[in-house]
DNA sequence: CGTCCATGTAATAATACATGGACGGTGCGTTATT
């Protein structure tokens, strides 16, 4: 069987004693070469479950990740060892073009066994060729929530990883996120293209994370919360805020009250902003006070708690934040410090609808015969975000389709220009009702006085039988129910089982994702996700079972 | 959608409030200057 093998590349090749739980079966199926998604917090050895088996598999491994930075930790992190069985390159705009020769060769010539690159490179027609002729043996793709997350707009090469891949000769892929709802992982499953994958979940309920939330009328009550908790808790912290001026308003009000704050966002320098990071790791800096830009990367066994000065966008994005505390085990403190006013920026962040002139004009350019993006660009006049956008959009109404080569072109029966940019709109606008419900599921979160793990691993769609005990309202005395109530509760059975299909009147089909207290959480496929009170939906009849 | 800040207006000189516009997150890659 596989078990000892693993273990022994682990042992002779990484230095790891043993493997930890939830890493063995996703290896075992990347040996089988099956296509993966795993899902796994930050810290339980994520890296390891593509890294082990790439030392038994023939063929070099691609690592497609999407920050620079982090390749570099990662690659440092293999080659300390100094093992050619597990030397690992890079190809980025980071590396001179002699560079970049230099670290194809080494992979070809066996010298080394993982290629770090980024969706961006890969969507050269000359790189994915010179990569295809690597022969890899695997595709491993870190950080996957981000085709989702950065894809649709962002960057939109993410979601062209699923032709990347074809392109590469389509070997196994295994997909590696710390966070994904049953949304983002259809998302990924499908973009990628996986092919009958394993899913592997594990570990969403984090039991040294104590959750709390705190509703804020003012600034001034939430000013003092902050530093409540930070008198209160051990150093080191993160405290996120929505904003880059807040990040710098914030620190520097905490630095004059007297505490060890550093900003951190996305418009720094990049030489201070890989300092405040390295500063942060070394425990030179206690507080880092930071836009969601400090995220991923972050391998910090240590940090004590992560205080939330905003509303997160969804539950996914908080999930992931509160994540980065505790990871060595030890108690940790969540504490959400949210207001009313939070909701906006999310709402405007969320954005407008695309331009139907635009998309317009963009649909007659495609039809001009295949070309490039860059063409597009020149002949719209559309700015390399929003052509990115626009693209994905028409190519879900059916009116654009990848060409050879990188070049853009239309499908056999496309719809006209005029009709192509209304259906373009009509999706996004159904993928915003979705991103929007999101955000209303974190106003639920934060509004809830039932179990917020329960609450929050119902959206994840993973059920949670009892109450977690380590969150406000579980720790909270509440009068207790009587003996023949709490009987009442435990015989009542549940009227749909979680991921069940369901069908509501207005809403239409969609799927059970949990149960907290008396209330259930649907993900609905036109709507998105909505909360309903169990006694109502079963009173007045709200929702049907439903065959997918 | 909310906040911040500059400007405008009223009323009567230093201040009070209204109005309008700008701004708001995440990073790859490329390119033009030092």
């Amino acid at each position: 069987m596989y078990g000892p093998r693993l273990r022994r590349v682990a042992r002779q090749h990484f230095g790891w004693p043993s493997l930890r739980p939830g890493q063995f079966k996703p290896m075992r199926a990347v040996l089988r070469r099956r296509d993966a998604l795993v899902v796994l917090p930050t810290g339980a050895g994520k890296s390891a479950i593509y890294q082990i088996p790439a030392v038994l598999l023939p063929g070099p491994t691609i690592v497609v990740s999407p920050l620079l930075a982090l390749q570099q930790d990662q690659i440092a992190a293999l080659n300390e060892r100094d093992d050619p069985k597990i030397r690992a390159v890079r190809v980025s705009s980071a590396e001179t073009p002699n560079q970049q020769r230099e670290a194809i060769r080494e992979i070809r010539e066996g010298r080394a066994e993982f290629l770090f690159i980024t969706p961006e490179q890969l969507s050269n027609p000359e790189r994915l060729a010179e990569v295809k002729a690597l022969k890899p043996g695997l595709v491993a793709i870190d950080e996957a929530h981000c085709i989702s997350a950065w894809g649709h707009d962002f960057r939109p090469d993410f979601l062209a990883l699923g032709e990347l891949i074809k392109g590469l000769g389509r070997p196994p892929v295994l997909a590696l996120t710390a966070t994904a709802s049953p949304p983002v992982r259809e998302d990924i499953i499908e973009r990628l293209g996986l092919r009958k994958p394993e899913i592997h979940v594990s570990g969403l309920d984090r039991r040294n994370l104590f959750l709390e939330v705190a509703y804020c009328p003012d600034e001034d009550y939430r000013w003092r919360r902050l530093t409540a908790l930070i008198d209160a808790t051990q150093p080191p912290g993160i405290v996120y805020v929505a904003t880059r001026r807040a990040a710098e308003e914030l620190a520097e009000k905490l630095t004059e009250a007297g505490y060890n704050a550093q900003h951190y966002h996305g418009g720094m320098a990049a030489g201070p902003r890989e300092q405040r990071h390295e500063d942060f790791t070394a425990d030179k800096i206690d507080i880092m006070v930071a836009t969601s830009a400090f995220g991923m990367g972050i391998d910090k066994p240590n940090i004590r708690w992560v205080a939330h000065v905003a509303l997160p966008d969804s539950p996914d994005s908080y999930f992931q934040e509160i994540g980065r505390s505790g990871r060595d085990g030890e108690q940790a403190h969540a504490l959400l410090l949210w207001r009313a006013e939070d909701e906006a920026i999310q709402r405007f962040f969320a954005g407008g609808s695309p331009d139907e002139q635009e998309l317009r004009a963009l649909a007659a350019a495609l039809r001009k015969g295949p070309q490039t993006k860059t063409a597009l660009k020149d002949k719209t006049g559309l700015g390399p975000r929003k052509l990115g956008q626009y693209l994905n959009l028409l190519e879900q109404a059916n009116a654009a389709v990848p060409g050879s080569g990188t070049k853009m072109t239309v499908p056999n029966f496309a719809p006209l220009p005029a009709a192509a940019a209304r259906k373009a709109i009509e999706i996004f606008e159904r993928q915003q009702v979705v991103t929007r419900s999101r955000t209303d599921m974190m106003r639920a979160f934060a509004e809830t006085t039932n179990c917020r793990t329960q609450a929050l691993l119902a959206y994840f769609g993973e059920a949670l039988r009892q109450r977690c005990g380590h969150c406000d309202n579980c720790a909270r005395p509440t009068p207790r129910p009587s003996a023949r109530s709490r009987a009442d509760k435990r015989r009542k059975p549940l009227p749909f089982a979680v991921h069940s299909r369901v069908k509501h009147g207005e809403w239409g089909a969609g799927m059970v994702m949990g149960y907290e207290d008396n209330r259930m959480t649907v993900l609905f496929d036109e709507v998105g996700y909505k909360t309903l009170s169990v006694p109502v939906v079963i009173e007045n009849e709200l929702l049907t079972a439903h065959s997918a």
